[in-house]
DNA sequence: AGAGGGGGCCCCGAT
DNA sequence: GGCCCCCTCT
């Protein structure tokens, strides 16, 4: 065995210990800024450094493209070139490439289509539409959800009919899975579940596939475990079976992707699924300052926290956490951009030290009017993304037409887009001839001739056929790709009608559209063998938070989601308010408050030296102010750490979360206390004979999210939101028997039971 | 067939 | 405040 590499020294004991522990299962459990990226990085370099393995039997599967990009880019320098040769990328992009080489094997083609969120949901739309459902009723997203749930859970659609009917919405999910999944494969197309539920199939029923690949990945690694799913635990004990050479690295306190079918119980229960598997725990905190890490642990240890670990720092006090509290959130923009300026000014922070992290990601557009009136650079991370954006979606989908063909839903999204005479009637009986027929859309269009079809609407598909087919044609007499995008892009006729068109808003689609010309040039350029498939695919799996550049100088605005794994020197924790963050119930799931918890301590964590938490006393939505209230996650939070902007410590009440804050004049500065025994609303008269009244007054307004209800027209219901104020308060009600209804709660004769 | 206007619904997070 | 759907008119 090689002497050991003089880099093991850079690490601490524990960290060290982590590295040398090569075989057999390990459970990293690592605290926030513990130096868990550290030590992935040197595990793998020792691995290799020691002759363990080569650098093609490593598996390394992260949580981002990027962070696998930048893991990479580390190792080559420990290690030399041949880091490259790794097998490192998220789960998707690493089984979407597995299934490239093997997809012949479940029926598919290595040009299959990957869908992503929004096309899986226009698939179950339009089978709603053929199954006489209603769409609006029946909503297309809430029916995703569920069999997205399932493939998660690796529930078959047979086995959906028994597990789950018991009411209407589960009949008919299960009657709509499986012909999704029908669906999806005449489509020859995968929806971001099946790149890991496909694997799993494939392994179940090719053995000898399954060793291939165990005996590729001798070492596997997985970041971030705490946010698998059933699915991804699944594929990867299948894969470390042989070796059993399985490292995991996660933290139960940062579990925040419930809501895609993460199990926290996949970390929890490491130890009892491999059982020889040793435990290290990583506990010292690189990243910050003790006030940072005490407001972090206040909040966790409300928690049942399930992995012992006590998370301690070698760092500095560091200053208090300031509590910004705002009128609004233009308020809170501004406060937010002046103390952003202040702090360059006065310590010398560049932009990029700064992140703006909220809860959702509408929050951010305040902040983009704001920091650009007041010449703040900022970049965006998330919200829509480049590739989710129309005119991208659009030219994707003429790119896939000429390698998948049978992919119908690509093809009906530019079928007559830009239009070209083949409407909504033409193109219905196009599709129940492709569906009479059992063949796919593009079939019939070949031979539009053979069936009765409005005759100019026959002319313009017969021109859209051969378009298609002379591309095709380019793309096998090997033409470049980005010359084939540029053609498709005139014949057409996209590009022309953007241009006519001549408004803001095709000028923006117009620069899009050339910036995927240019990540078209730029994959051609760098990559050994550029086939259009795997361009496509993998910049289906690309992310926004992959495009993150830490280096621009401009402040980042982010959800903290999509901060996981960041730091940055300075953050603003912004909106900490009810019903936001914690986010609000929604539908009829309730808030898992734990994991909203988490999402904060998230939050916290990312700061290195100076923290902000801010919160507005008012707040638009959907065009409408309403007052808010503070989060009651800023009276959980240890109180000799926070203070107000003056510097006096805020009041905090643990049993009554609703206090009202009022300006003091006791000190004669403008320092603001909280009163937390003034009602947040003044009284008013009540008025109504029919249904009391309550909006005045919300301590006894029963009216509130979740509250049973009935109507005397509509029956028995539960209130499952709530917006505006005083007489033009309304609430979403889910009726047992009527489904969703809008109220104004001033005229609806409602009573509260049970 | 397609443009344009009005109404309803919505926006929690993301591979 | 914005998107999507449906309706109506040309």
């Amino acid at each position: 065995m090689p002497k050991e590499p003089d880099f093991i020294h850079d690490l601490n004991e524990a960290q060290q210990r982590a590295v040398r522990h090569t075989e057999g299962p390990l459970l990293i459990v690592a605290g926030a800024g513990s130096g868990k990226t550290r030590v992935l990085t040197y595990r793998i370099a020792y691995l290799i450094q020691q002759q363990k393995a080569a650098p093609n039997d490593i598996l390394a599967l992260t949580f981002t493209n990027k962070a696998a990009k930048e893991m990479k880019e580390r190792i080559q320098q420990l290690i030399g070139d041949e880091a490259r040769r790794l097998w490192m990328g998220t789960f998707h992009s690493v089984f979407s490439k597995i299934l490239r080489f093997e997809a012949e094997k479940i029926g598919f083609t290595s040009n299959y289509s990957i869908y992503d969120t929004d096309d899986s949901k226009n698939a179950i739309k339009q089978l709603l539409r053929e199954n006489n459902y209603d769409p609006k009723e029946i909503r297309p997203r809430t029916i995703q959800r569920l069999i997205s749930d399932a493939k998660n859970e690796l529930i078959h659609p047979d086995h959906y009919q028994e597990k789950f009917v018991h009411s209407t919405l589960d009949d008919i999910t299960a009657n709509i899975y499986g012909q999704y999944v029908e669906r999806l494969k005449h489509n020859n197309a995968m929806d971001f579940d099946d790149l890991l539920v496909k694997p799993i199939e494939l392994f179940q029923q090719h053995e000898g596939v399954l060793e291939k690949y165990q005996d590729r990945f001798k070492y596997i690694l997985i970041d971030e475990y705490q946010d698998t799913n059933h699915a991804q635990y699944k594929v990867t004990n299948m894969l470390a079976r042989k070796y059993k050479n399985l490292c995991v690295v996660g933290d139960d306190a940062q579990s925040i992707y419930s809501f895609r079918g993460a199990d926290i119980r996949n970390i929890l229960d490491f130890k009892s699924d491999y059982e020889e598997a040793v435990e290290i725990p990583l506990e010292q905190n690189y990243r910050s300052t003790k006030a940072i890490l005490k407001a972090a642990d206040s909040i966790i240890k409300r928690n049942d926290s399930q992995l012992n670990k006590t998370l301690w720092t070698d760092n500095d006090m560091g200053d208090a956490i300031t509590v910004l509290d705002n009128y609004d959130e233009r308020d809170e923009a501004n406060r937010v951009a002046n103390y952003i300026q202040e702090l360059k000014a006065r310590k010398g922070y560049g932009y990029n030290d700064f992140a703006v992290l909220y809860r959702t990601n509408y929050q951010s557009r305040v902040y983009e009017e704001t920091f650009r009136r007041k010449g703040v650079p900022y970049q965006l991370v998330g919200g829509l993304s480049f590739y989710q954006r129309k005119e991208i979606k659009d030219v994707l989908a003429y790119l896939t037409l000429l390698i998948n063909p049978d992919d119908d839903t690509n093809l009906i999204r530019i079928i007559n887009e830009p239009s070209r005479g083949i409407g909504n009637k033409s193109l219905h009986d196009l599709m129940a001839q492709a569906r009479a027929g059992n063949q796919s859309l593009w079939r019939v269009l070949e031979n539009v001739g053979e069936i009765d079809l409005y005759k100019p609407a026959e002319k313009s598909v017969r021109e859209f056929v051969s378009m298609i087919n002379d591309l095709k044609k380019d793309l096998k007499n090997g033409r470049k790709l980005i010359n084939i995008t540029k053609k498709l892009l005139e014949q057409s006729g996209y590009m022309k009608s953007l241009v006519e068109e001549n408004s803001p808003k095709s000028m923006t689609r117009r620069e899009n559209i050339l910036e995927l010309q240019n990540a078209i040039s730029y994959f051609e350029k760098n990559n050994n063998n550029p086939s259009l498939s795997s361009f496509l695919q993998e910049i289906s799996l690309i992310t926004d938070t992959d495009k993150y550049d830490e280096e621009k100088p401009a402040v980042t605005m982010m959800t903290v989601h999509a901060a996981k794994g960041l730091e940055f020197p300075v953050v603003f924790v912004v909106g900490l308010e009810e019903e936001l963050f914690p986010v609000g119930s929604r539908d009829n799931e309730e808030v898992n408050i734990e994991e909203e918890r988490r999402l904060f301590y998230v939050a916290i964590t990312r700061a290195e030296e100076v923290l902000f938490f801010s919160h507005c006393r008012s707040r638009y939505k959907y065009g409408e102010e309403q007052r808010k209230r503070r989060s009651r996650f800023l009276d959980e939070v240890s109180p000799d750490v926070v203070r107000t902007e003056t510097g006096a410590s805020i009041k905090q009440n643990s049993n009554n979360l609703n206090g009202d804050q009022k300006e003091s004049s006791d000190s004669g500065s403008t320092k603001i206390e909280y009163d937390w025994k003034k009602p947040l609303y003044k009284k008013k008269n009540r008025s109504s004979n029919t249904t009391r009244i309550y909006y005045d007054n919300p301590d006894e307004d029963p009216f509130q999210v979740g509250a049973r209800v009935e109507h005397n027209v509509f029956g028995p219901g539960k209130i499952i939101s709530r917006s505006g104020q005083g007489e033009k308060t309304k609430v979403v009600i889910y009726f047992k028997e009527r489904g969703r209804k809008t109220l104004m709660l001033r005229v609806a004769k409602l009573q509260v039971i049970g």
